[in-house]
DNA sequence: CTGAAAGCGCTTACAG
DNA sequence: CTGAAAGCGCTTACAG
């Protein structure tokens, strides 16, 4: 059995209610040679709190629960990780759970923190009909969207400037010499893709709208259809890195150079893309801020001033020369 | 304020004790007609069950931890997705922590989950001195090592025959006509790396021993440099995937041809492989079968019989023509 | 088959 | 500054 307060109250000479006070530095003062003795018995005890008792009486879990749609997508996973930071850097234990883009199995992982009495809850949205965000937030539960809101949600959102990552992309591609852009989006219109689909939509370049799911897998397939029916845009901006990098291998794969005969710029600024091959210029989002302010927002912060804004990361894919690897 | 049993209770006519055995099918019996308006009641409230309660009063707080080096790293990334997978399947909650191969904050991490009383925790060890498997097991609390186990522990571990996995990788690069074979290592051989080297020691292909940091980034530094110099080798067995994706992309940088000039093959066998420039030939290591033995050993399962071995998936890397893209 | 009650280990008003 | 006690919402022996 663990250690209990009362094992170190009776070892201290004192009562739980102190021994509560000295742990958690109050609400209650108490006096300097007490608290001492208190420190030293649980120091020999080896005391752990129990924090699902303190949960139960205090309210608090210290448990915040995070919905990705795919851990194993680079961008998703540095977000998780960023998030995961933020929330050690405030005490808090990150909860995960995987939606696989299935809105049903993020309304039931959400359903699932709200049991456990998560302290908050953060979703980056697989899009469909349900607003997991709503309901925790009908639970008494602090809940923020991060990246992506369904369609027609009125709930907190952080998200960067979507349709300004997509335009510095562009531009980018102008100053190589490109007029037709491509662009390749998602399934559908909403959410960040959305935005980002409308950022070109609005640069007017003349280039081809291009779709595929949000996998490697996906965009590979539809790169390599292109390529045999010798469609293939010279420039492309692609919604997403996890795109991005099927349309590389896929290019490989056929021997079309990059960016040669197929110049390119990402839209999500991932770890990932410094390293693939050849190296993807991006516009990279603010994840960590982003993920710093999700983070507040739950904690009860008011919005922030700070505008949420890509920067645009030049490498190989677009014609620039490569850089010094880091 | 949430619904509760007691209010249940009353809605249904009859005691929470009754409530709890309905909801929780025991452990006793409750008559047919009593159950349906227990189950009544609690839909018509929008009961949901108080898990932190539950937690406190029977002991198990549904909830797992996961101490992954780097979720970032896509091994690392893919094998906590299984493991969120094979937990979510048996009614667990995952809480995650990354220790960023720090010895100390993997032992922060998982002081912090027996404090939340988990019911196991599951880690990839960073290496180190510290054996948190052994401390949470003081504590009574199941737990076990995956893929790598610290120096000197005695703890269960679930990990693959790695150096199996190499013997298989170095055997491929021979059918391709290669004699002097390399191996990119880690910084020590502590560990599943450790276990990868020795099987390419036992190889004995004569061919030479490199070493980087686990990052792409190292792994591509490591590769320039030996380009720079002329001493590049001809066929290269990389104990990652994370290092044989910086191994690509230095290559690319430098316009040295895969497999032409370098013939590769990694040893993790991550999603991400399928897609690099070109695609990665891998042992590919079973997370999905290693995930599931730990979670049954986490619950309590005796060791399975079934070995955990490697499979060679030939991709374009190596030489093997390259796959149609899935 | 059902219910009153103890108790899990804390936190925190309240009284002294 | 300190302590006895209530109570968070459950689960589960125990008695009926």
């Amino acid at each position: 059995m663990a250690t209990t307060m009362a094992e170190v109250a009776r070892r201290a000479g004192t009562s739980v209610a102190v021994v509560s006070y000295v742990l958690n530095d109050g609400p209650r003062p108490v006096a300097a040679e007490t608290r001492a003795r208190v420190l030293k018995a649980a120091e020999d005890l080896g005391y752990r709190r129990n924090r699902i008792a303190a949960a139960l009486r205090s309210g608090s879990s210290g448990l915040v629960g995070v919905v990705l749609p795919d851990a194993v997508n680079p961008y998703f996973a540095a977000l998780g990780r960023e998030l995961e930071k933020a929330l050690t850097a405030v005490g808090k234990l990150t909860v995960v759970a995987n939606s696989a883009f299935d809105p049903a199995r993020q309304s039931d992982a959400v359903e699932g923190f709200l049991a456990a009495q998560v302290d908050g809850v953060i979703v980056v949205s697989a899009g469909g009909d349900e607003d997991p965000v709503a309901r925790a937030r009908a639970a008494d539960t602090p809940a923020v969207y991060l990246h992506h809101r369904p369609p027609g949600s009125a709930a907190v959102l952080v998200a960067p400037d979507n349709a300004a990552a997509t335009v510095m992309a562009v531009e980018h591609l102008r100053s190589h010499g490109h007029e037709r852009i491509a662009f390749l989006a998602g399934p559908d219109d909403h959410g960040p893709v959305g935005r980002r689909l409308a950022g070109w939509r609005a640069a007017a370049t003349g280039g081809a709208l291009l779709r595929s799911e949000f996998t490697r897998a996906a965009a590979a397939r539809l790169t390599a259809g292109l390529i045999a029916e010798n469609e293939l845009p010279r420039a492309l901006v692609v919604a997403t890195d996890e795109q991005a990098i099927g349309v590389l291998a896929a290019a490989c794969a056929a021997g079309v150079g990059v960016p040669g005969e197929l110049a390119l710029v990402g839209c999500d600024g991932t770890p990932d893309a410094e390293f693939t091959a050849p190296s993807l210029t991006v516009t990279a989002q603010p994840l960590s801020t982003m993920a710093g302010h999700a983070v507040r927002r739950l904690l009860g912060a008011p919005p922030e001033e700070e505008r949420l804004v890509a920067e645009l990361v030049r490498r190989r894919s677009c014609g620039c020369p490569q850089p010094q690897l880091q």
